[in-house]
DNA sequence: TTAGGGTTAG
């Protein structure tokens, strides 16, 4: 410390440029010469990046005494806060006396940025509590942290404010309180929020598109693009990322198709951001061949454009591909990240490569230089790994000698790995753990009630269906949708709401005496209720995905392969039927259920009937 | 002396 005291006054005494090699070479006595402010504001610029010689320099400035400190501790704060150390910037802010308000806001900033919304609020707080006044520069961070907070009240409260400050017309400010709304799913106000405006610019319009994508509401974001082109907006780089990605999300190929063309046209296709959307629209739309030769034309690639096409091959069930393309990437030198390993392990489970599967997740975890601490998604991923497999028992193992505490993703992974192999009496058990994880989650019920339908155990199905009830539950209602002239069809099981409902049963009604005629037998053990035979086939048979592939039947030009997006995961029986229809009408069916595709060509499934 | 929008998974 001594050395070091002396290497600073001496640094504080001499350009900048040659004092970092003096630093090393001196190791003699230095008079102490008065510090100016100019010396340490230079030494401050050159540490800026170093916490530790912040750290000295902060000692040293406090055993000086000098006049000029706060402004010099107003670098040093920002300085950490730049680095993320908030810690420290808090201590250095608390030193302060009355502090000014660009500070206050520049602390909330930090917190923000760096993830600590709780504290970024308790800074708002105590501005207000000692009558520091927040501006225009204070709010959009504390209505980010609002928002990560999933605070709707704290958010509300916040947007007094705004207004009774005269900033609610403010453009910025604006935004960002349409932002935290959709994100609360309060989208009535966030729309009035985003029409009253009175300065709409681009921004405005690419935060609410992209808020929409991140909530879950693509199909809000497609029609807002729409819109945005009809108001004569010409969209840029970020709007298009956050319509492709509505694309990617809806499987809409059509549309995913026109925007790329777009993307051409204007010349954006040098921005990674596009073209990693680009990338993974092709990919979540079950088309792998466009997203590879646009991956092999793109030529800045990172680590998400890796990510993302190794994702893709996985979700595919093309896991050789899959596994090809992370050698490839190391060969090439980028180094993968914990999404990457999450697309590795999921192309292993995808195609049960069960050692191959342990042989990534321990060469993730021990590799010294990766060193890539596994997350509880990655142990959600060799639980369905080994459990989808059949290895019921080794999952419960791994489960039980994990280092960190196994969530709902972990043991409902396990769950479906029970139900899958119908194991009536490890499957309760673990439906046991659930309920009292996840208490609200109707799927672990339905789960339960599914395998117990499936052993013929009326009476616990209708336990557990009883308990759905008690606690208020509904299942989550099962819909496909379908892509047709640009436009999206859904449909929900049973439902004769489309205005070709007509012919959509007629064909259904004619597939399945065809099919029947070359040995389909309908499943009926999917249909969950204890009813008599003929009334379940007649529900099976108008399970949602079957209407959306009757609908694409007639309305899908035949060079065309007929995509379905389904919420839920495809039901055994509709995975029998798609390989009959694939069979007889000489049509592709591409089927994305909730988590991977089914490529149905000519009686064959591309999953290999493992899903 | 500061402010709004973007890609992978979950």
């Amino acid at each position: 410390m001594l050395n070091l005291y002396f290497s600073l006054r001496l640094k504080l005494l001499l350009p900048t440029r040659q004092s970092s090699a003096l630093l090393h070479t001196h190791d003699c006595t230095i008079p102490s010469p008065p510090l100016t402010k100019q010396a340490f504001t230079s030494l401050l610029k050159s540490s800026s990046s170093h916490p530790n010689q912040l750290k000295q320099i902060h000692a040293l400035l406090t055993t000086t005494g000098l006049s000029i400190k706060n402004s010099l501790i107003t670098q040093l704060l920002t300085s950490f806060i730049l680095l993320g150390d908030m810690t420290y910037a808090r201590r250095l802010f608390d030193e302060m006396h009355k502090p000014r308000s660009f500070l206050w806001n520049n602390l909330i900033k930090g917190y923000v940025k760096n993830n600590l919304s709780i504290e970024a609020t308790a800074i708002f707080g105590q501005m207000q509590r000692i009558g520091v006044h927040p501006d225009q520069f204070t709010f959009p961070f504390v209505l980010k942290a609002c928002a990560e907070l999933d605070d709707l009240w704290g958010g509300v409260e916040v947007h007094a404010h705004v207004v009774k400050f005269g900033l609610d017309f403010d453009a910025i400010v604006r935004t960002e309180l349409m932002i935290m709304y959709v994100k609360f799913g309060e989208l009535v106000s966030a729309e009035y929020l985003f029409e009253s405006m009175t300065l709409r610019d681009l921004v405005a319009w690419n935060a609410l598109i992209a808020a929409y994508v991140q909530t879950g509401h693509a199909g809000k974001a497609i029609w807002r693009f729409r819109q945005m082109g009809s108001a004569g907006i010409k969209p840029d780089s970020v709007t298009i990322v956050g319509a492709l990605s509505a694309c990617a999300h809806l499987g809409c190929l059509e549309i995913g198709k026109q925007i790329d063309q777009f993307v051409i046209d204007e010349g954006l296709e040098s921005n990674v951001f596009v073209n990693n959307a680009r990338l993974d629209m092709y990919a979540k739309c079950g088309n792998m061949d466009m997203a590879r030769s646009l991956f092999n034309k793109i030529s800045q690639r990172n680590v998400i454009s890796w990510s993302t096409i190794i994702g893709g091959y996985a979700i595919n069930g093309e896991s050789e591909k899959a596994l090809d393309l992370f050698s490839k990437m190391e060969d090439e030198g980028v180094q993968p990240n914990h999404v990457t390993f999450l697309g590795v392990l999921s192309a292993c489970s995808h195609a049960g490569l069960v050692s191959k599967g342990k042989n990534y997740f321990e060469y993730m975890a021990w590799s010294e230089d990766r060193n890539i601490q596994p997350r509880i998604e990655h142990y959600a991923c060799m639980v369905d790994l080994l459990g989808r497999s059949g290895h019921l028992e080794e999952a419960y193992d791994f489960i039980k000698s994990m280092p960190i505490e196994p969530d709902s993703g972990v043991w409902g992974a396990l769950l479906g790995a029970c139900t899958i192999h119908q194991n009536i009496v490890l499957g309760p058990y673990v439906a046991d753990v659930l309920f009292d994880l996840a208490p609200e989650t109707a799927s672990y019920h339905v789960l339960l009630s599914n395998m117990y339908a499936a052993a013929e155990r009326w009476d616990d199905v209708e336990k557990v269906r009883r308990r759905m009830r008690k606690k208020g539950m509904k299942k989550i209602a099962a819909y496909s949708s379908v892509e047709s002239n640009s436009e999206i069809h859904v449909f929900h099981g049973g439902d004769r709401l489309h205005p070709q409902s007509e012919s959509i049963y007629k064909v259904l009604e004619e597939l399945i005496k065809q099919m029947k005629g070359i040995g389909y037998v309908p499943k009926t053990s999917a249909v969950l209720h204890d009813v008599e035979m003929e009334e379940k086939e007649v529900t099976l048979s108008t399970h949602s995905e079957k209407l959306a592939i009757a609908f694409g039947l007639i309305s899908v030009r035949p060079e065309y392969p007929i995509r379905v997006l389904k919420n839920l995961r495809i039901c055994d029986d509709c995975h029998t039927f798609s390989k009959f229809v694939s069979r007889i009408t000489k049509r592709e069916i591409i089927v994305r259920d909730k988590h991977r595709f089914h490529h149905f060509n000519d009686g064959v499934c591309s999953c290999k009937d493992f899903w």
